[in-house]
DNA sequence: CAGTTACGCTACGAGCCGTAGCGAAAGCCA
DNA sequence: TGGCTTTCGCTACGGCTCGTAGCGTAACTG
């Protein structure tokens, strides 16, 4: 959660002003909504947060970086409800995930980060560690709570377990940001029970055999 | 295809050099290539394409929408080769969408300008016209051939089609993406493989009754 | 030929970047 | 208490990019 690693050397004289770290961070959140991701500056979020410039600096490498942590924040929110099926836990990742990408701030400042990471190896390991993971966490839970409902077989092979959870989130994740930011339509309850249909669908296929239960059109239109 | 939608009132004056159009677009891949999107500068275009900075900005708004026309061209690519089934057919656009996004120029523009896109209703508009729905009508045009050949049913309701059409669009494109910009994976013949058997046996859980013939498990591990 | 538009070139104010240097503040430790 | 260490706010700076204005010239039309 500290943006830098460790305070360098040693402890020893005056520490960082945790109250000018949450400053900054919501200043930065908030000069997003304002401004959006290109017209953000450095300075501009200095001045939101009544802190001088060179303080930043010296705790971010960068733009990037800032923004990064700014909206890792908001990913805390981000949790599995536990609604009693797998369908439903689903769909309330998928509608609190697309919730999260309504937000200004998150939609200017999620794709712009992952487009500087695409050149910048060290930024996109921040993301993975401060984001991604977090999201990937979800999937990970959904699937050990479906076993222990028995809605999902038990996978002995961990390599193909992890090949399994790895294309769920990436499924699951790049669909909802493609529709809500590329497509720009919205991702509703209907979009969100359709789609669900489709993963579990989809996930009784390259599961090997088909899971414990998987219904073959929940209830979209009688 | 043109930068500009008319050339304002009338003909008669020295036409725009088609050459110049071009030398520019092709100037800004290679900048993409060398820069990024974020270290590109428009003055810098300018003196790799041979022509003064001022002719950049007469045709171009700014950044964004030269660098989307400068991608778009290279969807151009993209095509639907008539595999024989269409596992086949969706396993290679896969494929094809995935080398695409390996390119370093639109891996770098690509997501930025989408990120643009949210703040800038006009650039949105152009990237759905010239890249978007160009991927989109793969899915139309792959769709089309399976029930051709009686792998998936007619289609009487238009509006159930469209959704699902969208639907299938957002998962393909958003899951490549996000394997290949976010995980940072290797989107190759084994996942293409996994991936595309989710996405049929989804389709048959989505599409009411199952269609004419899905495997239930190609070939993935004996 | 006159009329119209695009072009190359130069120059400019404005804004942001990232850093250096300073004195003061806020903690630790003897 | 006094010394040591690190952070803080502030100011100032060179360097870069932006986007535009103005001019004379080139190219094409009727």
């Amino acid at each position: 959660m500290q943006s830098r690693s460790t305070p360098s050397t040693r402890a020893g004289g005056r520490p960082r002003s945790t109250e000018a770290d949450t400053a900054i961070l919501e200043a930065t959140r908030q000069a997003l909504v304002d401004l959006g991701w290109t017209k953000l500056t450095l300075g501009d979020v200095a001045t939101r947060a009544g802190v001088a410039k060179t303080t930043l600096y010296r705790r971010w490498a960068g733009k990037s970086e800032l923004v990064v942590d700014a909206v890792a924040e908001l990913f805390d929110e981000l949790e599995l409800p536990d609604s009693g099926s797998l369908a439903t836990d689903i769909e309330g990742v998928v509608l609190q995930f697309a919730a999260l990408l309504g937000r200004p701030e998150t939609k200017t400042a999620l794709m712009a980060v992952v487009a500087e990471s695409t050149t910048d190896e060290p930024l996109r390991e921040r993301i993975r560690a401060s984001i991604v993971d977090r999201q990937k966490r979800l999937v990970l839970a959904g699937r050990a709570r479906a076993q222990d409902r028995g809605e999902l077989p038990a996978e002995p092979d961990t390599a193909a377990a992890a090949r399994t959870a790895d294309l769920i989130f990436d499924v699951i994740a790049g669909a909802v940001v493609h529709r809500a930011l590329v497509s720009a339509e919205p991702v509703d309850a209907e979009w969100a029970e359709q789609f669900t249909s489709l993963v579990l669908g989809g996930l009784a296929a390259v599961s090997g055999r088909g899971p414990a239960a998987v219904p073959s059109a929940p209830d979209t239109a009688p």
